[in-house]
DNA sequence: CTCCTTCAACTGGCATGTTAGTTGACAGGT
DNA sequence: ACCTGTCAACTAACATGCCAGTTGAAGGAG
């Protein structure tokens, strides 16, 4: 395991250092470059990353703070693993965020919101027809974000992501075999439908529907990844 | 203003220095001992607290990240400062995290549980008979509490108090002239009738009634307290 | 009197030396 | 062969020295 990759993008980005060294890291830990229960060597990320062991710290306690990595003190620092436990918390919480979120866009939405979630919703279709999944991974992010943006309250994306950062590392171990991108598709367009009816009980069902999906879909994770899981 | 009184309890607590600064200044700020707006000299705060600069770098990172110190890069940290349409954005997110836990709850309760909330509510009646506003507010915190725990989810208690960190800050300013704490026991009461009859979408409906009280009787606070607010 | 320039003092950011605690391996005893 | 006590190497945590950017006040020009 090598991180000289990331050596390049160090100095590609601004900011003060501690804070670009935690944006790295925090990539790389959401992408799964750095693999859940991978343990993290201070001095071998400075030597990597060319900085001193004062920004690596202050990002990796950060990221601690975060739940993305655990700090066992004096002893040592592991990117935190998964468990199907906190994947149903974060579930749930990711639910009752977008489905209030959904319900107030609904109620509120006007003609160019439509028109967005509408193109975005045309893209998914033809990234699901040309099997490219990465693609349609980001543009499904997108449509979920647009509504969140749509809110009119624009920390509720932000603290959603926020609250389902294991989440979004355990949606990566199933996207090679993503396959069902045409239910995602109908579903999403069952959301906007209701969005576009301004039927707020419909757009929370919708909602609530869509995202139970996944927590089904996740179980299997477990004895497939068991070293990206916490022992239970 | 002194900090001398937060000498005695850095070393009362256990664990990293680093961590309990961190505490040490968290609660400062969340009870308004640090008023919101004011400057927070870094050398200032090691001499008083007797400790180095890194542990206190460490924590007013995390306290920034937990967006309750504004750092200008270079030149100062303040305590953040309140703004309304912060406020109501963290309403939102209670609201939507509480709606759905308190759903989760009345589908699932057990006699247990209910005899807990009851017992807590029956404090808060004794409470606010007594006007003890202080311990209303504690037992009015702990009801919420007690539902979220309910879920079964532990994290969920904790994210919602970290969602809602500001608005915990705002509702300290308006506990002296509380005034309406026979209002809050009925609905809390209702709550609790509905949980008791297992009906969600009572429970919903009367725990968005209660939360939506609170940014109503927060938004005057901005003229009494504008040295408190973000100059919009 | 007002505005601009300059400079000194202060701040946060970074690097690095030092300390204390944990861990795992090795050696010695059972 | 196995258990146990000891020790060496490693880690995170802390202290401190240094630097660069910001700010605000003082002084000079208009």
């Amino acid at each position: 395991m090598t991180v000289e990759n990331l050596v390049v993008d160090i100095d590609s980005l601004d900011g003060p250092l501690g804070h670009r060294v935690y944006s790295v890291l925090r990539n790389g830990i959401l992408d799964l470059t750095f693999h859940p229960g991978m343990i993290l060597r201070k001095g071998a990320l400075c030597e990597q990353l060319g900085v001193s062991r004062s920004p690596v710290a202050e990002a990796l306690g950060k990221l601690s703070s975060e739940g993305l990595v655990d700090i066992i003190p004096q002893s040592a620092t592991r990117v935190s693993q998964l468990s199907l436990s906190e994947l149903r918390e974060e579930s749930f919480l990711r639910e009752a965020v977008e489905v209030a979120a959904v319900a107030k866009v609904a109620a509120d939405r006007n003609d160019d919101q439509l028109t967005r979630l509408s193109r975005n919703l045309r893209l998914q279709a033809l990234l699901a027809e040309d099997r490219d999944y990465q693609g349609f991974f980001e543009a499904d992010v997108d449509f979920h974000s647009l509504i969140m943006e749509f809110t009119g309250y624009p920390k509720v994306a932000a603290a959603a992501g926020q609250l389902s950062l294991q989440l979004r590392r355990a949606r990566i171990l199933l996207l090679p075999k993503e396959g069902r991108p045409e239910e995602t598709v109908q579903e999403h367009q069952a959301i906007l439908d209701a969005i576009r009816a301004q039927d707020q009980q419909a757009a929370r069902a919708a909602m609530s529907a869509h995202l139970g999906q996944l927590i089904t879909r996740l179980t299997p994770l477990e004895q497939q990844h068991p070293t990206y899981f916490r022992p239970s």
